[in-house]
DNA sequence: TGTACATCAGTGAACGCGCGTTCACTGATGTAC
DNA sequence: TGTACATCAGTGAACGCGCGTTCACTGATGTAC
């Protein structure tokens, strides 16, 4: 069994990572409710029965589904934060920016990424995933005027100091209600104006830039 | 009819309300997957056919259920303002707590007021309930020192004012965030140590303090 | 005060739907000899 | 190099389930006269 796909006609060559494709293309599509491992099965060409070779349950499948967008936003962020340079302010902005616009992109995934009653809770490639984003937004919101890129050891630290904690709970909490309330529609009376697009911009700018300097206070 | 209940056997009396009663016990019980139509009517002990009488489907039931959720939600955040005072800090402070108690408080029928994506986008109910929950959050957010409480004419100002629309979102943002970051699980590994109640009380009062000075500073 | 009638909320049986699950099967693949 | 065999991913028919919807009905209530 390679990498390359196979389709033997019988047997399918990597059904699982098929299955997660349909997965994330349904949750596009339809959405949290259209995703069903039967609907699965369906767009990825295979019998109804096929997935259970592959996933115990469709809380199982989430899981995988989630944890791949903990994945991709992690690496979002990560690129985010290295190409906005050693500015605390203009990181901040980039990560936000970039968490913000993820959501919008992949709003179901990004729901679904949140919604732990849907979830398999002991899923450990979940756990793992959020736990890597949950490091790189503590990563961009803790590190310092003109400090490069950090240790894992120090960002350990990081996370158990309750200064630190307090000041990623506030730019962690900014960002993410900012994300949910503006994919909720919560926003769409200001953002009519000036058009979606631009009004993110700004706001975000404006806020993160005040939220920066507080965060550099200490 | 009359507002007391009637049950004479056949009709039901109020049978709107009971069901919007029930629909609210099953989210809190079985969570949105549990609510179902069938599932209100049999809790009301009525035939399963009935609610048709009452509700279009299922998303206009919702609609209300979550309307109700953003009126308990409005009463809850204007009475914890009256009675914190005129003091910015302990006005944003209190209607930080009571947000995030709100929303531990009732989890699902908090999440589901804000998944449009399962709700009638048009209900008119739903809107203005919403709107007045944000007029009452705006109110708290943009409240100056020493000011009373505001007339609506001014809060419709503020609320069309461009700085204030800033802090609106900062406040709000933050708000949110923590709630919704809360309610997932993503703090627990912060609030073990000391307990979900202490964590909050410490946090927010913490968080809202630093935030509260910002949006102080205009 | 009583009778006839219209209204309409609630009934209960029936329908079709998509779901997850089970299970005997098929057939491609890899391994032992 | 070839043959026998074990493995197990994928098949397809069948099952039961709860859902929303339809529809002829029932019976309580209010109104006209």
């Amino acid at each position: 069994m390679s990498a390359v796909e196979v389709k033997s006609g019988y047997h399918h060559g990597d059904l699982r990572e098929a299955l997660l494709s349909s997965a994330e293309a349904l949750l596009a599509e339809e959405g949290l409710s259209g995703l069903t491992l039967r609907a699965c099965a369906r767009r990825a060409g295979v019998s109804h029965a096929a997935p259970k070779h592959h996933f115990n349950d469709v809380a199982d499948l989430l899981s995988e589904v989630s944890a791949r967008g903990f994945d991709r936003l992690t690496e979002a962020l990560k690129a985010a934060r290295e190409q906005a340079g050693s500015d605390p302010v203009e990181r901040f902005v980039a990560v936000a920016r970039t968490y913000v616009l993820f959501a919008r992109q992949y709003q179901a995934q990004f729901r679904l990424m949140f919604r732990w009653d849907a979830l398999t809770t002991e899923h450990n490639a979940l756990l793992n995933a959020a736990q890597r984003t949950f490091a790189e937004m503590t990563n961009s919101i803790t590190v310092q005027r003109g400090e490069a890129d950090v240790s894992p050891e120090t960002l350990q630290q990081r996370i158990h100091d309750r200064g630190l904690q307090n000041d990623v709970l506030i730019g962690w909490s900014h960002i993410h209600g900012y994300a949910q309330l503006f994919l909720e529609g919560q926003f769409s009376g200001f953002a009519a104006e000036e058009g979606e697009d631009a009004f993110i911009e700004r706001t975000l700018r404006e806020s993160c830039t005040r939220l920066s300097q507080l965060l550099q206070q200490g």
